[in-house]
Formats: structure tokens, sequence, C-alpha cells
RNA sequence: GUCUUUGUAGCUCAGUUGGAUAGAGCGUCCGCCUCCUAAGCGGAAGGCCAGCGGUUCGAAUCCGCUCAAGGACACCA
């Protein structure tokens, strides 16, 4: 529950701000306000391991050059009892900051201790969120933007949890409205097709190969027996049966990808508890909808749209969009979820401000949504783009990706990158078994900790106990270099949190691992003096223990062995 | 046309919210196993951060415009 590196900053701070004040009592600087100014962690590590722009933000206000800025707060720096054993001016004007050796031996420490703790803040004090993603429509199988959401949304919650936050993970599941009976038409043509010619089949139907596989396992049950049905009871009948075998085959599909929701919340219950209508009479209250050509439209106009929305079709069916309302209705008003993230495809990204325009309209705080918009995935095989579209049958579905790729790589890959970034899949490299693929580099650092421990262990060396292990003598470069880099994990799972990116632990972990290969190679635990292989064996501990945590967070195996 | 995302090494991408000499992986070239797993490590080459202006101590990052690519603009979801 403790975040070394914020804590760490937080001391520097309060180190500058003291000094700022005994240099101001003492006329050294000018008595104005601190202009807000940066803890950083300098890239460069001969820059230090915290960087304070202080001198150079608060040149302009105090009408002097940020090296005597510096200078008079250098002065009054007085680090007796901090973290840190050194400080200095540097560059234009930068303050930089050397922690005491102590700051690493307590990371370690705090590692062997917390064990699969190690990581957990408490940033989000409980907030209650819901993370609803993929939500697939159940006429099909799922494609590889459902793959890249699965994995986003999955590890997304994950990273929210481990800031502290209940999460609830939940899949929509579009059981109602245009698609169904879109799906109804394409299930009775095909399963027409299996007893008669000529029959055509509707041209925006679904052309995938399910539709004329759930027809048939349909068949198989019922025979011809539906042939002379009125069309409406052999549709509803067929929809009776595909639907639920679909919704199963999403959630099997699913779960086989490690994920697993809280929630599968039907659309055609919203209709059912008759909470569309509800939304529908509140949105009529506020006078936010008027009637044209036979269709009840919401003023979207009024809510910072560019024009407005039917939210009642002329047939008397309500849209995509009431039904929307009413379930985001349900979210906050009814379950009383604080915060709402929604993972959608940036072909949705329209839908956004309209969403939390009418949750305005109808009396929510359309702020507390809020929508990761994910690009599209453009698949690649041979170095050629493959389609993916769900009516040409073509698709490469979620289960076909799975069949051919290791579940950790895929897991792995669809989190290696922002969300927003225009992600091209090359499947090719996630099929290769080898150094290319770089979910194998820091599933070997794993298995390579494991190897080195055993081996110790076997040799009758202390792998377990550390009391009184004096980890001040790590003091190479590159075991620094990993420890402030473990140091740095509940940093980086608040950040991931804060900004939706969960993608940031998987590259925390593949430079993790890269920074333990060069400790590995430049540092040998065994045949060292005795002291020193002690602390260097809690220091693979430590990194096993990180490593493991990560991979635990994106659901992907950290190997014993390789 | 309007809105939106993106443009950084040959390729795929980072860049800690405006900081110091712009980084990593892959690919190329050159090295490193008598030794805890070489699925590893080190080194070299590779850049007008799409372009032009602006904001300030300081810009890949912020604000305009231009160019290029993806996406959205339904009584579909």
């Amino acid at each position: 529950m403790h975040d070394p590196i914020s804590t760490a900053k937080q001391q520097v701070r309060k180190l500058v701000l003291a000094a700022f004040d005994e240099a101001k009592l003492e006329g050294a600087l000018p008595d104005f306000p601190m202009p807000d100014f940066a803890v950083d962690l300098p890239a460069e590590t001969s820059h230090g391991d915290f960087a304070v722009n202080a001198a150079l933000v608060s040149a302009k206000p105090f009408s002097m050059s940020p090296r005597d800025i510096a200078q008079a707060l250098f002065e009054r720096i007085k680090l007796a009892d901090s973290l840190f054993s050194k400080a200095e001016i540097a560059g234009p004007g930068f303050l930089n900051f050397f922690t005491d050796s102590r700051f690493c031996s307590d990371v370690v420490l705090q590692i062997l201790r917390e064990k699969d703790g190690y990581g957990r803040t408490d940033t989000l004090h409980g907030e209650k969120i819901m993370v609803e993603f993929v939500s697939a429509n159940p006429t099909g199988p799922m494609h590889l933007g459902n793959a890249r959401g699965g994995a986003l949304g999955d590890c997304l919650a994950s990273v929210l949890e481990t800031a502290g936050a209940r999460v609830t993970r939940e899949f929509y599941v579009n059981d109602a409205g245009n698609q169904i009976e879109k799906f109804a038409c394409s299930l009775e043509a095909r399963y027409l097709q299996l007893y008669k010619d000529d029959i055509p089949f509707p041209e925006d139907g679904y052309q995938g190969e399910d539709i004329t596989r759930r027809a048939e396992e349909f068949a198989e049950i019922n025979g011809d027996s539906y042939l002379s049905a009125a069309p409406q009871a052999r549709r509803d009948a067929l929809v009776a049966y595909a639907l639920p075998a679909n919704i199963e085959q999403l959630r099997h599909d699913l779960e086989t990808y490690r994920i697993h929701y809280d929630v599968w919340f039907r659309e055609s219950s919203l209709y059912e508890s008759g909470l569309v209508n509800k939304v529908l009479g509140i949105l009529k209250d506020k006078g936010a909808t008027y009637e044209n050509d036979g269709a009840i439209w919401y003023k979207a106009t009024d809510y910072g749209a560019e024009k407005d929305e039917v939210l009642v079709r002329s047939n008397g069916i309500p849209t995509y969009f009431a039904a929307d309302i009413a379930y985001h209705y349900d979210k906050f008003a009814v379950r009383g979820f604080e915060r709402v993230i929604n993972v959608w495809g940036a072909d949705h990204h329209g839908h956004v401000s309209r969403l939390k325009g009418a949750m305005n309209a109808i009396g929510l705080d359309g702020s507390k949504l809020d929508v990761v918009l994910m690009q599209l995935v453009r698949l690649v095989r041979d170095g050629e783009p493959v389609r993916m579209s769900k009516r040409t049958g073509k698709a490469i579905t979620l289960t076909d990706l799975l069949e051919e790729i290791p579940i950790d790589a895929a897991r792995f890959f669809f989190n290696l990158r922002e969300p927003k970034s225009h992600f091209e899949f090359d499947l090719d490299l996630a099929v290769k078994e080898s150094s290319d693929n770089p979910v194998y580099y820091v599933q070997y650092a794993h298995a390579r900790i494991c190897s080195i421990l055993k081996n110790l262990d076997a040799q009758g060396y202390e792998t377990d106990n550390f009391d009184g292990c004096d980890l001040s003598l790590l003091c190479e470069p590159d075991e620094l270099a990993l420890i402030k880099h473990l140091a740095k994990l509940p940093f980086e799972i608040t950040a991931a949190a804060c900004e939706y990116d969960p993608a940031r632990i998987t590259r925390y972990t593949v430079e993790l691992a890269g920074m333990f290969h060069r400790f590995y190679t430049s540092c040998r635990v065994k045949d060292c003096e005795a002291d020193l292989c002690l602390a260097r064996t809690a220091l693979c501990r430590a990194t096993k223990q990180v490593v493991a945590n990560c991979l635990a967070l994106l659901k992907i195996n950290a190997p014993e062995s390789m």
C-alpha cells in the first residue's frame, strides 16, 4: 500500500519548499509565492533520481536568473534524516536529488514483505467503478477488435482494482432491437434453404457460416416441423434456440481468453423492467423530445449536439440510443456506480457526446461516464492486410486467433500499445515462439530467476530468509537500476489507472525484464562473497515477485522454467 | 464538407503531462558461453520528431494553418 516513488517525490517537494521559506525569511529570495513546480524522474542517471525545476519556473516572477534561485535554494536544503544523500545544481538550474542507499534497501524489503500485494495502492479509495467492455453483438462470433477490447478492458479493470477501486466487469448483451430482427431473418433463410431451393438470402443479412451452423443445429433438433409454421413463430423459435447458444459461446470464448465478467447485462431487460419507457418519460417531461414524421425525437441540439436523434422510430420500436440512455440510467441511478468506463471502438466516437448529453438531460452527470476509444485493429499476415468484416463471413474470429497463437501472446500484444494507437497486428510475429516475440523475453526473465533460486536452494544456500541481510551491498549500477525500477511499480499502476492505459504495465514489464537480464549478465549471484550473495538472492526474489505480480495483473503465465 | 484519432530511426512503437545530449525492440553489421538458462548481454550504424509559423528561459510535447493516413457523420448498433 506504499508507493516509494510518490513518497520520495513528496519529500523532495517538502525539502524544496522549506528551503524556499527560509530563503525568503533571510531575504535571499523575493516574498512571492512559489509557482507550481515539477518533481520528475530524469531519464539520465547522471541527473540523479529526482529532478526539480523550481528555479526555472520561478525565474520570471522572481526576476532572477534560474541558477541564482537554484543556488539560494540549494544552500538551504537540509538532507539530514531524509531519503537523500546528495543534492546538486545542474544544467540551466535544475536541482537534482540522489537517493541514499537506504531507499533501495527499503524497496527490496518492502517487496519481500508485501509479496503479491506489492504494487497495490489506495489511490482510488474504494471508488465503485464499472468497466463495460467487448459487448459484442450476440449475432455472431467475436472479431479481432473484440480481442483488443477484451484484453484492454480486462487489464484496465485489473489496474483500477490494484489502484484501490471496487470494479465490476460487465458485458452488455444486445439481445433486442434491429440486429436481432436481422439475425432472425438470416437464420430463417438458412433454415429454409436446408429444405427448399430458391430461398433468397436477405441482402443485409449476416452471411457468416455460424448462422448456417445454428440453422442446421436447429434443424437437427426440430426437423422440418417449422417449415409450415407462421413466419413470426418460426423466427422466434430460431432466435430462442440460437441466441442463448451464441451468448454461451461468447461466454466460453471469453473465459478461454481469461476474461470473466461479473455481470452479463441484457438489453432486453431494459424493456422488460420498463426502464426504457421511464427514461423516455423523463425526457418528455423535461421537454427534451418532440414528434416528427411519426417518430419521437430527442432535442440533442439543446444539449450541445449538431443534430437531433430519433428515440422511437415511426414503427414504434425504440432505437438503440433510447436503450443506451436507459442502460446508463441503470448504471448510475439504479446501481449507484460512481464512475463508469466504457471501452468502445473508435467507430463509435460520435456516440460519446450524444450519450453524455442525454445523461445530463435526464439529470445524471455525463462527466462521470468515461469512454475509452480504441482504434480498430488492422490485421496483417504475410505483409498483406486481412479484412475482418463480420458480414463477409471471412472474418478471423477471436477463436481462430487463439487457436493460432498462445493466449499469453494475444493478451500481451493487445496490451502493448495505447488504446488510441492505430494498431497493426502482425500475425506472423505473434505466432512466432522466438525471441522476436517480447512476451517470451519477459517470461524468460521469470524462468531464469526461478532457475537461479532453485540452484541455490539445491546447493544449500539460503533463498527465503533475509533477516540480517545487508542490502546496502547492492551498489553496482545494474543492481541500483533494477531496484529503482522495482520501486516504480506502484507509481506505474497509479499512472495506468489514471490514464486508462494498462499498456504501461506491459511496457514496464518489458523494461523490468531487460534490467534483470542486464543484472544477470554483470552480477553473479552464486560464487560471490556470502553477504553479497545473500543480498543478490534477495534482489532476485524481489524481482521475481514483481514480474509475477505484473504478469498476474495482465493474466499472463509466469513460467518456472522454459 | 464537418467532427475525431494519428504522423518520431528501414519496420513496430515509447517519450513520466513543457525540461538537460530524443529512447527501446525488431532488422543490418561487429563482438561475448570452461561460469547461476545465449529464449541472454555489450558495441556500431541509423533522426529536419510530416511541414510552416506562434507562445517562453526552454517545444517531439501547447496554439494556429498546410499536407498525409485511419475512423465517424442512419428512423444501424
